[in-house]
RNA sequence: GGGCCCAUGGUCUAGCGGUUAUGACGAUGCCCUUACAAGGCAUAGAUCUCCGGUUCGAAUCCGGAUGGGCCCA
């Protein structure tokens, strides 16, 4: 007859109506203080996965939270949709190469794939119960954002604090085209070693260097040894030459050689791989082009020139052999980056790029960083070591299509810059003419660039956007900084770093007032989630099993900043609560009624008890969730709703709540129950404006939960505690005991006999525990003549250790070891008599130990169950032997 | 190879110098008690990854090892 509670039919039903109320919309006229969260915007190359599932409803707890605690909450529902990503799927999905097919026609594919992959993303972010705000909706790639991509480059163009510069990209040579880190897939292929021998200029000597890239020698510049191989160290300082080109060729010490490899001695050319480029930073060496676009050698090659990279490399080979200067060639197994598209192993291809000026700048970006509140504070350090190992500046201009154009036209004769007009951006100088039709130095013509920006040139200035920067200047000072960053730890080096740095260079400001960072959602057995791997878990099965108030349930239990394998477990458990809560407050709403509830100030220990408990439940979820410690806030509310709340409040009040309705508990139980909802409703929202709507909106009367007044926090009342704990402890030991025996819990028994040093405390509550246990009689005896055995000592370990420092062990050792008679014999006047070992006598005191007794059945048959310093005396059952 | 972080019953997790080391999921047993069997009560199950050190005392602090995660190389 009784149904409980529905997610399956409440959660869509709630969804749809805060859509219709509008609850979760900023608003721009409202008198309250802003809390702006810089949202981070979802990349549109896919659905949602379960890591996204946990970290937007991580941030949607900060967000509910301020809105409760009576904040205007800014927190626009927003997608990044530039990018290499969705490039890749599109050319993959629908066969066509982004070089072949025009320009624009290639952009507006990849468009149309985001914008599908983004209304299926709304409706997740539904079904998972998020309040973001559609009305301050924004998408990176609408010219609405680009423009001010491009403002600000413009700006800082101004400020000359942008430059070009060569630098070196991933190219594949087939395909001719850039690509990006992502679209370049490692793996391993049979090449060969080999040994050859360079000159010592000004000697007889030679040195022997192992290379994998012989035709490379045209760039070479630099060779290294490590400094602590002490064969070698001669070599720093001197200078070699190389084969075939007679280059000469510096040697020096360098901890990143491995002195194992090969012969321990390294050729540094510009540029074959990655650890070259890091050199050519280290040691500012001349970017020199020895491979073309195409995979040719260009005319630094000499004879070479023409030949591609293979035909070189064997020709060299043959070269360097005739000439008598190759030792041996040894079979390498080597890990190289090939283009996902064509297999074609990747050279790396020196361009013009765009720089933005930011190693100038790293202090400058440390102390904006201390600004900051960072939680977890640890992840700070990872700021502050990617900023100091910054060895480059920020390469902003990518070769690509999908992202925005960088607002420029360049003379084809000159290379003259000629930027576009801030007032005329959004431009595409792909597609719209320049602000004058000649170069203005040579009168040459203008070309449009083709080159677009890194997309984090987009995403890092989200909290300026956000702001309404350059768009409404009071907005921008109500909402700049931001409240909150939230994002997860990968992209620290990244979003963190560029939008600190960007935000530093065009308004030198901080860009939020809190950074909140999180972790990863791994696979069940804790390694990473990989769709190579097949380990990826769809949140959509498990919504439709378990509902979106469990999935956030799960979410809640994830530690800030902590990487944590999906367990399912914890939904089940999330599922259970809903339940329970729901629960609770049906059974609280039948007791209300409908009617609003007034103070009471006559109020029973019990009812001052759970009142006290409360308060400080309330102080203590808003000292988590304002440290974004979301997990210890959600326990904090379960621990009090359910296991003080409805396991004991409810019973010891029940006496009470049932016929007559003592308006104390009325009172109490709207108060405490009112309350903890709302603290809940930041988690679980869906069943917390179930359960208010149907059970408890009369008291309150707010359109919906979400939008009512957080909780009035009272003074805990430690003596209320105090007394309350062990009215509890007593009721609960009783009930375990019925439980035990074998007898219904509402079942009444003859008498009930409490004694104890405490039990006078417990005379105005005689008739809780009377009533609450079915008792016939009750009595509550400070001491009473019962016949007590002792049976053993316990040490206090902290009391005997500071006493007795190094004796400690002996004497705690001793008193564990001591039998029940042997403990009688030694116990007299609150003192307890040892024999060490080492034969000294001593005399301890009472505070140092605890003895332990057992009450011995005297005249009539009891049971005694011991809580705290106290006994209670129980008719004895015969049940219990006809149950074992 | 470098930086940061993590390691607790079968599984996940709390703890942050003295605890009978939380709690959940799972397992077992008992109980329909008028909010809830998606509940209640109880039981079993952990040498707190390993090795050193500091301390009267370490899951907790320090050093090292091993395994794992993120980022960088």
């Amino acid at each position: 007859m009784t149904v409980g509670y529905d997610w399956r039919e409440s959660e869509p039903v709630w969804q749809s109506k805060w859509k219709e109320w509008r609850i979760h919309e900023f608003s721009r006229r409202s008198k309250k203080p802003v809390y702006s969260i810089d949202n981070p915007p979802r990349y549109a190359s896919g659905a949602l996965h379960l890591g996204h599932a946990y970290g937007y409803t991580v941030i949607d707890f900060a967000a509910r939270y301020r809105r409760l605690r009576g904040y205007n909450v800014f927190f626009p529902l927003c997608f990044d949709v530039n990018g290499t990503p969705v490039e890749v799927k599109v050319e993959r999905e629908f066969g066509v190469k982004a070089s072949e097919i025009p320009r624009q026609d290639f952009i507006k594919m990849c468009s149309e794939f985001a914008e599908k992959n983004i209304a299926e993303m709304i409706h997740q972010f539904e079904i998972l119960g998020e309040s973001m705000d559609p009305t301050i909706y924004y998408q990176t790639d609408s010219k609405g954002y680009r423009k001010y991509t491009q403002i600000s480059f413009l700006r800082m163009l101004d400020k000359g604090l942008v430059y070009k510069g060569n630098f070196p990209v991933n190219w594949c040579p087939r395909c001719e085209t850039a690509l990006a880190d992502a679209e370049v897939v490692y793996g391993n292929r049979e090449t060969s070693l080999n040994y050859v021998i360079f000159r010592v200029e000004g000697s007889e000597k030679t040195v022997t260097i192992a290379t994998t890239r012989p035709e490379l020698l045209c760039t070479c510049q630099l060779v290294a040894v490590n400094p602590n191989d002490r064969e070698r160290t001669w070599l720093v300082g001197k200078t070699l030459r190389t084969p075939v080109y007679d280059r000469r060729v510096p040697v020096v010490a360098d901890q990143k050689v491995d002195p194992s490899f090969g012969t321990g001695v390294v050729m540094i050319c510009t540029i074959g791989d990655k650890d070259d480029l890091e050199w050519a930073m280290k040691y500012s060496l001349v970017l020199e082009k020895g491979i073309d676009e195409q995979g040719n050698m260009t005319e630094l090659a000499g004879k070479y020139e023409g030949l591609s990279t293979s035909e070189a490399k064997k020709a060299i080979i043959e070269d360097i052999r005739s000439q008598g200067l190759l030792v041996k060639q040894e079979g390498l197994e080597q890990n190289v980056g090939r283009c996902w598209r064509c297999e074609t192993p990747i050279e790396f291809l020196q361009v013009k790029q765009w720089f933005l000026k930011t190693t100038d700048f790293k202090q400058e970006v440390l102390q904006k960083a201390d600004e900051i509140k960072w939680c977890p504070e640890f992840m700070k350090h990872r700021l502050r070591d990617w900023v100091n190992s910054l060895a480059w500046d920020w390469v902003i201009s990518r070769q690509r299509y999908f992202a925005t154009p960088i607002p420029v036209w360049e003379c084809t004769e000159c290379e003259t810059v000629v930027p576009a007009k801030e007032r005329s951006c959004y431009v595409d100088p792909t597609v719209d003419s320049p602000p004058i039709e000649k170069c203005p130095k040579c009168g040459g013509t203008l070309k449009g660039a083709t080159d677009v920006f890194d997309t984090w040139m987009d995403s890092s200035i989200s909290p300026l956007y956000n702001a309404f920067w350059l768009r409404d200047r009071r907005m921008f000072e109500r909402l700049y900084p931001n409240s909150l960053r939230p994002q997860s730890h990968d992209i620290i080096r990244t979003w963190a770093y560029y939008t600190i740095v960007r935000e530093l260079l065009l308004i030198g400001e901080k860009p939020w007032n809190d950074i909140m960072i999180h972790g990863f959602i791994m696979a069940p057995d804790g390694t990473p989630m990989h769709t190579s791997a097949g380990n990826v878990i769809d949140p959509i099965p498990l919504l439709d099993e378990y509902g979106g108030d469990a999935m956030r349930y799960y979410a809640a239990t994830c530690s800030l900043g902590m990487d944590h394998a999906f367990k399912k477990q914890e939904m089940v458990r999330g599922n259970r609560l809903c339940g329970k809560i729901w629960n609770v407050m049906k059974y609280v709403g039948g007791i209300c009624g409908d009617k609003p509830i007034r103070k009471v100030t006559r109020l029973r220990t019990v009812d001052r008890w759970i009142l006290s408990r409360f308060y400080r439940t309330v102080e203590e979820v808003e000292k988590h969730c304002d440290n974004y410690e979301f997990d210890k806030a959600m326990a904090a509310c379960e621990e009090f709703l359910w296991h003080e709340l409805a396991d004991h409040y409810l019973e010891l009040s029940k006496w009470r709540a049932y016929g007559n309705r003592d308006p104390a508990v009325k009172y109490t139980l709207s108060t405490v129950s009112l309350g903890t909802l709302k603290m809940i409703a930041v988690f679980l929202p869906h069943v917390a404006e179930d359960s208010y709507q149907k059970f408890l909106r009369s008291q309150d009367g707010s359109l919906s939960i979400h939008v009512s007044d957080w909780p009035v926090r009272g003074t805990p009342n430690e003596e209320d505690e105090k007394r309350g704990e062990i009215i509890k402890d007593i009721v609960a030991a009783v009930r375990a005991w019925k439980s035990q025996q074998g007898i219904s819990l509402n079942a009444p028994i003859e008498f009930v006999e409490i004694i104890g040093p405490d039990a006078k405390l417990l005379t105005a509550d005689r008739s809780d525990i009377k009533e609450t246990l079915k008792a016939k009689s009750i009595s509550l005896k400070a001491s009473a003549r019962l016949r007590t055995r002792m049976t053993g000592v316990k040490p206090i370990a902290s009391e005997i250790g500071p006493l007795f420092r190094a004796d400690a062990k002996q004497i705690m050792d001793s008193i564990s070891s001591f039998t029940a008679e042997e403990s009688r014999r030694r116990l007299s006047d609150d003192k307890l008599e040892l024999d060490l070992p080492d034969g000294r006598h001593i005399e301890i005191e009472s505070k140092c130990f605890r003895v332990i007794e057992e009450v011995v059945v005297g005249g009539r048959p009891v049971d005694a169950l011991a809580v705290g310093e106290m006994k209670i005396l129980l008719p004895k059952t015969s049940i219990k032997e006809s149950i074992s």
